[in-house]
DNA sequence: GTCTATACGAGGATAGAC
DNA sequence: GTCTATCCTCGTATAGAC
């Protein structure tokens, strides 16, 4: 059943693409109001402080995230093939990334410098794709080694989509992608 | 020949401390002022905006880094144990990173989100590691390779910096730095 | 639920005395 | 070179009318 999205819907929806495309700090109640097409005042009928639009705006990044995990796990036919829709996600978001880094990353980061109360909700979205990854290593044989794989393909696409920003190449993304590939065909096989 | 610290210098000192610690644009003249023990006042005697001191934060981190890459120069016996210094500063600065991330890493970020003028500018001090290690793995022998291998260290250090940060993980830091230079030590050896 | 108007503080920046 | 005092803008937040 899909009803149309409410005013708040539509304020967190908003909120999370500035948060990632300008960051937290600085994506200010005028931008955020100016975008959804409403007043600042309407906007305090919604939310009463930006901590609690990004609360809701991280929520909505956990389960958007357990949505495609979920997805991945129907399409994907072996642990080989699904962890490789994680991988593809660095190809799939290839322009934002070059633009904006990781959304998850940038925003852990930037949290982290902030000291705010928000960065052990915000560190659940890594969480989850650990998790997930854990599993799937599991399933592909690698046993006690499986939580440090999933740790080591996490820091991996982090690494690549900040190096990415850095110098806007686009083709490293490529390169690295396919390296990541054939390194957990490499496992799959062993 | 050294000289005391100028109030300039130190005001210099103190935003790039401060600007690692709470972000770029987190940090207000009034922070760095009383962390100097000066006035606002007095600060625009030394600096007319925020963007300037940040343009010499930047310069006195490419001046460290020179520094630091001249020095590994002269005591890396060859080039490998060169690279192993590199891969090393995640250890030595492991506190640090746990809490902020890598400083350069965290800037380029901040400053794409911000469109920042300046982001060039900090994307230079990649260059500079980028260039360091290019050459380290052409003596390596690695020729065509050497620039691909120097992304991926970088890219690599950068994920580790990321991923321990928002894990709050040093025995992380420790095992890939170790798989690191246990990597460095094939290439060597091939 | 939506608006306008407004309060309030913080941060960036300036003027001018010492 | 250093200070105090001040200004202005912006961002957060509130009150109250429609």
């Amino acid at each position: 059943m899909v009803s149309k999205p409410s005013t708040r819907d539509k304020i967190v929806e908003v909120a999370d693409l500035l948060f990632y495309q300008r960051g937290f700090e600085h994506t200010s109640f005028a931008d955020i109001a100016g975008s959804v097409g409403i007043s600042r005042g309407n906007f305090y009928h919604h939310f009463k402080t930006k901590d609690e639009i990004l609360s809701e705006v991280i929520d909505l990044r956990l389960a958007k995230t357990r949505a495609m995990l979920r997805d991945w796990q129907a399409e994907g036919q072996g642990p080989a093939e699904r962890i490789g829709c994680f991988i593809q996600i660095l190809i799939a978001n290839q322009a934002k990334i070059l633009m904006y880094g990781c959304p998850v990353g940038t925003l852990v980061s930037e949290l982290a410098k902030l000291e705010h109360a928000s960065q052990d909700h915000a560190n659940a979205v890594f969480t989850l794709f650990r998790d997930w990854l854990h599993t799937q290593f599991s399933q592909l044989g690698q046993g006690a080694r499986a939580d440090a794989l999933a740790m080591q393909l996490l820091a991996r696409s982090q690494g690549v989509a900040t190096i990415a920003t850095a110098f806007r190449d686009a083709e490293f993304i490529e390169t690295e992608v396919s390296q990541m590939k054939d390194w957990v065909q490499t496992l799959s096989a062993a």
